[in-house]
DNA sequence: GTGGTCTAGACCACT
DNA sequence: GTGGTCTAGACCACC
């Protein structure tokens, strides 16, 4: 079983909880995790990365809420079949949150040539 | 006086106090509200989108310390001179996003090109 | 607002969190609570049926989820708009059981009016 | 000796080695089992459902305790004669389940014509 | 006062 | 050792 590095902003207003599902489903999305794999235990996780156990619970409960993971108790975590899925899922609101800027910076006189100009720099 | 419309989501994270202060800084960077126009009261304000009004208090502070609008006690709220500086941050705010989303999906193979097109549709 | 009655079983597998989550559902059903009514805090309702406030929360969150119920923060907790879709979505889940439990049953010889009249006794 | 298929939930909340428990019980009522008709040994049902034999030995001691299979040490295992109450016991468990839900149904204004209808569908 | 997050830790059932 | 539930309580931001 891999050991995964979760990338944690403590500062951030976005939850930790909600950090490690996104890191999770980035994994998944790209890749690292593959489906059926087994992801460390919800113990290993909290100690490993220092957070509560009960944090890990939640992470891990939306994880399966959206399909991401599968828990089978006494067994321990896994990736679900069909991850597909989430990589379409992110795709799709990177591309929306895309949307929504460029339409803001269009309001302000900006023509699509000039933000993907900024975007390179 | 206008009778601004102001853009609320109550699930959001981002606290209400700062959703008003974006609405406003938007209405100015778009040019909907120009130098030395008045804006509403605090009270009207707080009426009209039916939220505590030193919850609007809060807002107009923060505003007018980013040099946004300036009161002037007993007469009201104006938007202030120079608010070119609040169009620029605005812009900086939304390059910025659009940066890191496609950050994200370049991690997912696609290409900037990809994106540009998928942006277009 | 109203004083919910919580029936609970600690007997029971069903964990607290999601018996409170079907008697609300219940009401809801039922029409004991209407949209946009308010129901009590989290506080009030971990007081006033003896659990902790997270065990509320938790039932809470499952019910936002399922679109039951919806928070503001600072605000309160209200039923959601078009609750039509709740009362429907149990008249599903418990015609399906029903349904599973008359299949078993017809398998062991049992005829649809067999079972009726048992189930009038 | 028949290779028996044993149905498992993960996910549910009903221990694995009460749903084992619960396959052999509807098997035997079913009729699919009949008197001391021998059933695989624990190592062997074990090995083709992918469980630990310890749950297996878990289910066919609750079995033997509830007198539906009987073991002879060194012969193997067997079901036992006089399976009727088997029978006798699912048909109840049955009956009640349906009650239960024809209960909440009449709750939400259901008449018992209006479900048997919905159930013949 | 309201919800939101997180910790610490206990206890349980199942494997 | 694994997940599942629950308690107790702290701290925070917001209104």
């Amino acid at each position: 079983m891999k050991n995964l590095l979760i990338n944690l902003d403590y500062q951030s207003r976005v939850p930790i909880y909600e950090q490690i599902v996104n890191n999770i489903e980035n994994y998944v999305a790209v890749g690292i995790l593959k489906e059926k794999e087994q992801i460390p235990s919800i113990r290993d996780m909290a100690s490993s990365i220092g957070v509560n156990p009960n944090t890990i619970k939640k992470s891990y409960d939306i994880l399966e809420n959206k399909g991401i993971i599968t828990t089978i108790s006494t067994k321990g975590t896994f990736i679900s079949e069909n991850t597909k899925k989430a990589t379409k899922e992110k795709i799709d609101r990177e591309i929306n949150n895309i949307k929504k800027s460029v339409q803001e910076l269009t309001k302000l006189g900006l023509s699509l040539d000039d933000i993907i100009e900024r975007i390179k720099k």
